[in-house]
DNA sequence: CAATAGGCTAAACACGTGTTCAGCCTGCTG
DNA sequence: CAGCAGGCTGAACACGTGTTTAGCCTATTG
């Protein structure tokens, strides 16, 4: 995990100045937004301003260097979790504070919009329509009639809700996220698994409404 | 409905310079965030910088003018909508474009996290519990072991939703609003619609499982 | 050993942006 | 009419922040 994610202050001092000032980067990134300053960024990794710029010739730069590890060490950490025996994936789970500062990282993208949120969230996207796919096919999810829209109504539902809790945070530029993450499954686990076996609705008046509205009678209405 | 909001720019050479510079924030806020410069909003008033802030005092105290102006004009339409005939109502449904850059302004407020989105999705969250618990008295809402958390769930993922919609955007510093909510309905209305009435999963395994592990056995279990 | 390259720093620079300031114009008031 | 208050402007100021620059130090290399 440690060599995994190179995120332990521990063996900091280990790693070149380079790789030292990206960390920082996506961690100060991740916690306080993409707003912080430079300055802070280099304070956080022992090093000059100016270095940083020698390194990633601008703020853009850094910003790019740290998209790429975070979606590289994204990508690696899934398909060790795809190929790996169940208890690697645990171990993952178990130690999410580990990951925190990635999450922290890709959640920030996703409030800014930036090419990692974007490519991120697309792939959450296929995820979760091939996961329910596969639980359709094994009769564990219901069928829809439009698998594709629905599985982006329920990654952006989820995220989006991430990102609302985050701004009604007392102080939503300072954030500790393992904490938030926990508190937010706390808070939602239930109303979402509610949702999602009972629904909310106890008859098909509103869906059989708006499905006549846009022109594709319910079944049995002919 | 245009004396209620003030933000036809067919008038706006009527209003004193002052409620002028206030609608272009609330406008220029709203489409491009709260970054946007005093100068902007100056120009897009037609007034120079310096009135800004002879007006205002500073560009905080323009946020809060803005903040204040949004949130009478929401609580009084709702006070209006909820007390009028239903004609009145569906006029204001049909004249988005009208409400778009309170709208937008709302959506960056909760986007930021400044006190008026708080206070807004504060407001957000009890119309829905009431709105829900009406239902449930009437049967048309299936009952909830939370109804509170259950609220702010499908506040927050609605909500967020947008949010995320608008992040996921080619240029999300530039939206035009009535537009990208005419879009999000689209695109949404159906699954939200599937995922209310007929839930996500066919049998209980997964609450059940929850409500067992959070130490509330599900009915029927002992 | 001398030379060179590259990691690294401190200081200066450029620039956008919030804010301040001195004063102009206009319309009201005594 | 004279004076004054307040809306209003244009320029200047202050400051934070990304970026540039000149040069130092160290280690490698011929």
């Amino acid at each position: 995990m440690f060599s995994l994610l190179n995120m332990s202050s521990a063996d900091a001092s280990d790693l070149t100045a380079r790789a030292r000032i990206r960390d920082a980067a996506i961690e100060h990134f991740g916690r306080h937004g993409f707003k912080v300053t430079i300055r802070a960024i280099a304070e956080k990794a022992g090093v000059s301003p100016g270095l940083v710029m020698h390194h990633f010739g601008s703020k853009d730069g850094l910003r790019k260097a740290c998209d790429d590890h975070v979606f590289e060490i994204v990508h690696r950490v899934k398909k060790e979790s795809v190929t790996a025996d169940p208890a690697v994936s645990l171990q993952h789970v178990a130690h999410i504070e580990e990951f925190a500062p990635l999450l922290a990282y890709a959640v920030r993208s996703f409030q800014e919009g930036g090419s990692v949120g974007l490519a991120l969230y697309e792939r959450m996207v296929a995820d979760i329509r091939d996961y329910l796919a596969a639980g359709e096919a094994a009769g564990r999810i219901r069928p829809s009639r439009d698998p594709g829209k629905r599985a982006r109504w329920l990654a952006e539902s989820s995220m989006g809700s991430l990102l609302v809790a985050l701004s009604m945070r007392p102080d939503p530029d300072d954030i500790d996220f393992p904490l938030f993450l926990r508190e937010w499954m706390e808070e939602h686990m239930l109303p979402l698994l509610e949702l999602y076996t009972e629904g909310l609705y106890t008859d098909r008046q509103m869906l059989d409404a708006y499905l006549l509205y846009v022109g594709d009678p319910p079944a049995g209405t002919r």
